[in-house]
RNA sequence: GGGGGCGUAGCUCAGUGGAUAGAGCAGCGGUUUUCUAAACCGUUGGUCGCGGGUUCGAGUCCCGCCGCCCCCGCCA
């Protein structure tokens, strides 16, 4: 019998071989195999209840004859099969087979080529974090930097070949407001200081002000914007100098995050872009002036209709002859089809965005339909967002929201402190380092622990949490491990104090094996709908197993099997631990 | 009016139609001459917003309400 990587895969595709040729079940049974609560098995399958319902048959003599077909195939010393309840299938994996599990799945290397079959060779363009420039950044630019770099790597790590664009909004309204304040400011850009995103900020603060309280003012900003896309060389200058500025202040935080960017193809990139996409979108009959602007209306959608009440046209020109995002996407989905070659493109963004992203989808796929173009698969993974103390969305106009910059060195000065406090020997560069990792990661993993749809409100304390279900945790159970290695003066990549495993003895062993093996089926419920915080629980579980562990077994035991199987165990949950921990963006620590 | 999200322990949140709904924090009580106590163990705490329905089985799916947040023609 094979020791198979995804448990439950290999577990569901041997029940519906069984079943087809079963004159009770057939090919079209559906096993529905999945981890289990550990107080009943380690897997079970729960197809045969509804099938049997369907079939007016009792369910659990069809499971005993679909267990009773299946178990001849299954060495027992490994796995074992039960009918349970109603008619539950519940397979339990003997310790023999968990410890071979171990031993043939070793390095980060086995998982990820295991994992890596899923998305093998797809070519994926991850679109993120695409901040609007010319603004510092808050709490609420979080959300698509640490969401967007854990989804690229996941993907990456199932075999996809990534292409990650930083699609900048370096085109919009905003630099109309910004071109405005800076010269009725008489502001001198060459002249400004280090702390020059500080004062663009501030003029771009009153100039949305502005233009909200006065219409004419808001009509000024919109030319400045028209003369900046019509090519004029003053607003040329001014914008490039901005985006200078911006740029620098934003890869100081790309930085600090450790975010991924391959190309930065802002809205500006596709200036020269959007004509072709006027004029195939007006040929093929898809778009049609209404008032000026250029729309595209669905028809055969209920809410995007034009007979929708309210209506609801994507416009995709405004009256005035700018552009929006609406063409700028439309030419970047083009590019990212014609240039990149995009099997799919995913877009990490806010989830107010999400009739726009329907919109566009829509008009992309009729579009590409008509000119006979490769349609990507196209995917808008949307967070929720980050709430001021008033429930409302952290915006500039609602105050100051707090600095992304400045939150971020507070948590490293805050686990500087407790790094001080608790491991006084440390050298001051490691100090550092430790208090980096700590305190960056869980600001982090805050953000990534929780179900990405939903809003929350911001808080130091919530982002600033070390205990508990946070990064400090995962990182401190990484740490425990090393230390063991390190006083067994073992090197972490040499195999051989593996040897002569005896055989999982101790509830805490067996807990922590099974967690383990469940490697496979979190990555692919994690993976399915891109929810980092399905990786999140599943490490928070895994570390909390080996807490239990650890302060119940000891390791380094006189006992050469005993000793032997648990460093298995060890080594194992480290190299699942730090996979998992790289996966999120947070960098593992040998101590702290 | 239409669409989306959220509503689960005092607080912050998990929860793939499956077996007795779980964590953390807060509270209470323990554990260290032994591999890092940033830890571990025990314990208190529930009308899963309300009402129907589907189902062998509903926190989970469907319908109707209630409450909060967001989006709905020239911002992105």
């Amino acid at each position: 019998m094979d020791i198979w990587f995804h448990i439950a895969r290999a577990l569901d595709e041997k029940l519906r071989q069984i079943a087809a040729t079963l004159p009770d079940f057939g090919a079209a049974f559906s096993p529905a195999v999945k981890p289990s609560d550990p107080r009943h098995a380690d897997f079970q399958a729960n197809g045969v209840l509804g099938w049997a319902k369907s079939r007016k048959q009792n369910p659990r003599a069809l499971a005993d004859a679909l267990a009773d077909a299946l178990r001849p195939q299954l060495d027992e010393n490994l796995v074992t099969l039960e009918v349970a309840g109603p008619g539950f299938l519940n397979f339990k994996l003997t310790p023999q087979f968990l410890l071979r599990w171990l031993e043939a799945y070793r390095t980060q290397a086995d998982f990820a080529q295991a994992a890596g079959a899923l998305f093998k060779g797809r070519k994926i363009v991850i679109d993120f974090p695409s901040p609007n420039t010319a603004k510092q950044m808050h709490v609420g630019h979080l959300r698509p930097m640490v969401i967007g770099e854990a989804i690229q790597r996941l993907l990456q790590f199932c075999g996809a070949d990534m292409v990650r664009d930083n699609h900048i909004g370096d085109w919009g309204t905003n630099y109309g407001i910004l071109i405005l304040g800076i010269k009725r400011a008489g502001f001198d850009l060459d002249k400004a200081g280090p702390d020059a995103i500080e004062d663009l900020e501030r003029l771009y603060k009153e100039g949305s002000a502005l233009t909200k309280a006065d219409p004419a003012t808001a009509d000024a900003a919109r030319q400045e914007l028209v003369r900046l896309q019509q090519g004029d060389a003053e607003n040329t200058a001014l914008w490039e100098k901005i985006n200078a500025l911006s740029m620098k202040a934003c890869e100081e935080i790309y930085k600090k995050l450790g975010i991924t960017i391959d190309v930065t193809l802002g809205e500006s990139f596709y200036r020269d872009k959007v004509e072709r996409v006027y004029r195939e979108l007006q040929d093929v009959g898809l778009a049609e002036e209404d008032k000026g602007a250029l729309i595209v209306w669905h028809d055969d959608h209920p809410r995007f209709a034009r007979t929708a009440e309210p209506s609801q046209p994507f416009i995709i020109r405004k009256a005035d002859g700018a552009s929006n995002y609406g063409s700028t996407d439309l030419a970047t989905v083009l590019y990212r089809r014609e240039h990149f070659n995009a099997d799919e493109i995913v877009y990490v963004t806010d989830g107010r965005q999400q009739d726009h992203f329907q919109q566009l989808f829509l008009t992309a796929q009729k579009w590409f339909a008509k000119k006979g173009y490769a349609l990507p698969c196209l995917r808008h993974v949307w967070f929720g967002t980050i709430l001021g103390e008033d429930g409302k969305a952290i915006k500039t106009k609602s105050g100051d929201p707090v600095k992304l910059k400045a939150l971020l060195q507070e948590a490293v000065d805050r686990a500087e402190k407790i790094v001080a406090e608790k491991n006084p020997d440390l050298s001051a560069e490691e100090r550092a380092k430790i208090a980096e990792s700590v305190g960056v990661g869980a600001v982090r993993y805050a953000d990534l622990s929780q179900n990405r749809t939903g809003d929350y409100v911001f808080s130091w304390d919530k982002l600033l949490a070390f205990e508990g279900n946070t990064a400090p945790y995962l990182l401190y159970a990484g740490a425990r491990i090393h230390s063991i290695l390190r006083k067994a003066g073992l090197d972490a990549d040499d195999a051989t104090c593996e040897t002569g495993a005896s055989a999982f003895e101790t509830a805490e062993e067996i807990a922590l094996a099974r967690k383990l093996i469940a490697f496979p089926s979190m990555l692919d419920a994690t993976v399915e709908d891109l929810r980092p915080h399905l990786l999140c629980t599943y490490l928070y579980e895994l570390a909390g197993q080996f807490s239990s562990f650890y302060n119940a077994n000891k390791v380094l035991t006189e006992n050469a099997g005993e000793r032997a199987r648990r460093l298995v165990l060890c080594r194992r949950t480290l190299t699942v631990l730090e996979a998992g921990m790289r996966l999120l963006g947070l960098e593992p620590l040998e101590r702290m």
